[in-house]
DNA sequence: TCCATGGTAGAACGATCGTTCTCCTCGATC
DNA sequence: GATCGAGGAGAACGATCGTTCTACCATGGA
């Protein structure tokens, strides 16, 4: 059987994100990436025009994949106030996870330099993609201001990531909790 | 007049300083430090082994630098309260300041996946004094528990640097100033 | 049967990396 | 005045980078 011309692709796509999410973009090596998943250097420059135009591939996957992951998790919450809560229980059981680095979007915001780089705008969009399902959940609050509400819990989100990725502190995501806890409260009075 | 040994050590450092906060320390290249700084090769080698070790010696400065400007920022709030608030302020003037990219320490993190390598280790002991930071001024409020605020605190900053660095939001001082205000109101109950 | 296609293996290219080296200059100290 | 150490300019080393190339293999449709 002839495998599909999209397998070999896809399995670019899948080893060259691991190793781009464990190691970062500049540390994974085309040579690394040929090894580790077993497909050559053609193959690899059929797909892509240059590692450039791979990672972006990868990001690109990534975000859609993440966010998708992310709604459904906490969707699992049945009110919008459960659901806003899950965020935060959601991000606990993803940082204890086995393999986790942080997210992908921040990191590469680490490491690459200009902020007009093509993967720095796929970061920046994935978070504008964040702040947009946050913004879906408080509208369904009876609060006045659900955007400046998405917005503050959005640095919540992020700064329990963040804290998560440098210190290695996962309770972080509890302490992130407690506090949207209070700023639901505050938005139901 | 002979330069003081010193002078030059301090100038690898300066520039090093700059070039590995604006672009990374993968892409701060020994050439371009040589060709930036007016340094030769040979005398930043007789100051640092390595360049890893170079770029350990940048860090550890800039924890130092950036802590004591911090503090001394803040700590013209009178009260605890006013500290605490005024942490927020000053992260806005940061964010808004020509040449910000945001925390040197997350972008380490970024870059660097290796969670055990020395400049991880340096980052995550600068939050634990930023961490420490917000613990002094916690404690001097009345409330239960100053440490678990201090967490707390620490998210919403962690959470307003990173939206500034991936997003460009710096707005994000705001929404964390307006969240840090709840949470000191609702202590001082 | 032939041939286009998608694949692997691996050599090879030029560029750049961190690092070391040689050769030269200058200024302070004995 | 001789000596020594710090520093500058730049060549050079081996390793590795992203990328391209040649050679060969397997498959499926005309």
């Amino acid at each position: 059987m002839k495998k599909a011309p999209a397998d070999t692709r896809e399995k670019i796509l899948a080893t060259a994100d691991q190793l781009i999410y464990q190691n970062g973009i500049y540390a994974t090596s085309m040579d690394l990436l040929v090894k580790t998943s077993g497909v050559s250097r053609k193959s690899i420059y059929r797909y892509f025009i240059t590692k450039d135009d791979m990672a972006e591939a990868v990001l690109k996957v990534r975000d859609i994949r993440w966010m998708y992951w992310f709604r459904t998790e906490c969707d699992k919450g049945g009110t919008p106030q459960d659901r806003i809560l899950n965020m935060f229980t959601v991000l606990k059981g993803w940082f204890e996870s086995e393999g986790f680095r942080g997210c992908a979007f921040i990191n590469t915001a680490g490491e690459v330099g200009d902020p007009d780089d093509p993967v720095r705008q796929i970061a920046k969009l994935h978070k504008k993609k964040l702040l947009d399902y946050i913004f879906e959940l408080t509208e369904q609050l009876s609060t006045e201001q659900p955007f400046l509400l998405a917005k503050q819990l959005l640095v919540l989100v992020e700064g329990a990531i963040t804290m998560a990725r440098v210190m290695g502190d996962y309770s972080a995501a509890g302490s992130a909790r407690e506090v949207a806890q209070l700023l639901l409260k505050q938005a139901s009075r």
